[in-house]
DNA sequence: GTACATCGTTAGTGGGACTAACGCAATCGG
DNA sequence: CCGATTGCGTTAGTCCCACTAACGATGTAC
């Protein structure tokens, strides 16, 4: 057929991506987050976690107890799914769901032995997974690009 | 009311995020991308426009009519969901769709002169867009940010 | 010629972010 | 003290996105 082919395949039949997209930081953004999402769901998932898990884990063993609401706020997971989270949590004994007698619209939400252990086991976890996540990066560099995320998450959390 | 509560609130009441996920890379990719992608989303909705047409107007550009099937290829998207791309990108005479004479089962798609000023449109809008995205940081570390994505993309588009 | 691969297309899945509305409990302003 | 407002947990449902399954039609390889 044509040669027309030829345009769209550089030398090994491979198809290019336009230059125009390859430079687009908001298309890296998206499609490096879709593979780390991948990574890190699937590595979590070996451990019969979710990253939901370890976001209110993490939140209860640094702040201690709280409300669902307050933990809905600690950890950006919306209040409407945090319910099901907890369920999630409960079932396996990582955490206590009680009613707060001071305030009767509050549940009190705290971390058990079991939950402070599963944390434990989580967090070396997501390290693996993060380094290889990082693999072709350098300390110096993966400090660089935690600086940098952190920097424009900041900018964008503060204006909305 | 116990002085429980006070551990949440840092000073102004404000409820905080634990250590552990701010400085979670992949945390922060994924609530960056997710803030990325509202803002360019609603900024190319008010030139009526989404993602997807961008990327199949630069393919367009930059290298010339092809399949949907090629210019799936090269942009990422789906097959399944380029149809219905193109039928937009068609319904505004962005880019027209004709059968391949030489292979039966294909359709050449071709930008219009239309589709190339739009296309130059977007660009404009698009880097409007990203000034906005990446107003924290300066030029420098702009390309370094670019840079650090475009090593970690590739690093798992060649492994995958 | 027969097996296999590719093309465009339709339909549908699963997950994540987010909204709406609910009943109930607490707090605030008058 | 009372009525309005606000915050709580919960259910249901929306929208968008990456992705899969299967299809008939066509092309390619052995």
């Amino acid at each position: 057929m044509s040669r027309a082919e030829a345009v769209d395949l550089p030398d090994d039949g491979a198809p290019r991506t336009p230059d125009r997209l390859r430079r687009l930081p908001s298309r890296l953004l998206s499609q490096l987050t879709t593979r780390s999402d991948r990574l890190i769901t699937e590595g979590l998932a070996r451990a019969d976690a979710r990253k939901w898990h370890y976001a209110v884990l993490a939140s209860l063993r640094e702040y201690g107890p709280g409300s669902q609401a307050t933990l809905s706020r600690r950890t950006g997971i919306y209040r409407s799914d945090m319910v099901s989270v907890l369920n999630e949590l409960a079932e396996r004994d990582l955490v206590e769901r009680s009613p707060d007698p001071d305030d009767r619209r509050r549940n009190t939400i705290t971390i058990s032995p079991r939950g402070r252990r599963h944390l434990r086991r989580l967090d070396k976890v997501l390290d693996d997974l993060h380094d290889e996540l990082l693999a072709p990066l350098d300390p110096a560099e993966r400090g660089q690009f935690v600086g940098l995320l952190t920097r424009l998450l900041d900018h964008h959390t503060r204006i909305s």
